[in-house]
DNA sequence: GAATACAGGTCTCTCTTAGAGACCGTATTA
DNA sequence: TAATACGGTCTCTAAGAGAGACCTGTATTC
């Protein structure tokens, strides 16, 4: 598939704009991430520790904690902070950046909310026909 | 990580919630699929053919083509329609649950569209330490 | 002073997926 | 007769998700 007709991207593209490096497809990218929405929303309520992170979120391995945190981190969403303590202690935390995304966030949320019993008869419609 | 903890997920499964079958974890998994919000942003401006939709989107391959269009019937943002021409011809259009999805997701796309900048000096200064 | 528990991770291994591209049957066009 | 287009399916491989063992270090308990 790599020709390229009339159409919304191709538009895009003639604006000089590379669909591979897409600046939307790199936040939906984090939405969809299966971890990282549900860690800002543990979030917001506060800054918390890895391992409360951990215990918050059921069946998330530490090593996808710690992937996702790295990934909010290195975008500006997440500050890590490091105490000094005797077992050093990590605290984690929403950034003004972290904060203003959670606008849209709740956005698709609350659509999500509204609209499940629309998808869930869709989906049973579709699986038994 | 199975422990639980005071948490907000846990308050949510206090309510009889189950996590793992989070409705708004379904659709934001949609969301983050790669494909499919492009699809539902070339479909926005009207009802697109199969072939049309492979030509508009230059990186796709006709099988997540295939399957992301499913999951989105599935779902009912997506409305299929096959003309039994000659060559059998098909459709595919939003719903209207697909044309109000449109509005979190532009949502999103603003957001995006506006942290940019801020998100990739992030990036830049978190990948140079 | 040995044994245990917690902190915050990393490492390795497996197993599921995403993605590329060949293929298919029908039909029109050249 | 060959080439093209339609709307897909099939197979193969390479990347990534996820589970859980492991590690370094301090403090607490016995």
């Amino acid at each position: 598939m790599r020709d390229i007709s009339h159409s919304r991207i191709k538009e895009w593209k003639a604006m000089g704009f590379d669909p591979s490096r897409c600046p939307v497809r790199q936040v939906l990218d984090h939405v969809g991430a299966k971890w990282t929405s549900l860690i800002l929303l543990e979030l917001e309520a506060g800054p918390q520790r890895f391992n409360a992170l951990g215990r918050a979120l059921p069946d998330i391995s530490k090593r996808m904690l710690t992937q996702s945190l790295r990934d909010l981190e290195r975008d500006g969403l997440v500050a890590r902070t490091v105490f000094d303590t005797k077992p050093p202690s990590v605290t984690y935390e929403l950034t003004a950046l972290g904060h203003s995304f959670m606008v849209p966030l709740h956005g698709m949320i609350a659509w999500s909310a509204a609209k499940l019993p629309d998808i869930q008869h869709s989906r049973a419609a579709f699986d038994q026909a």
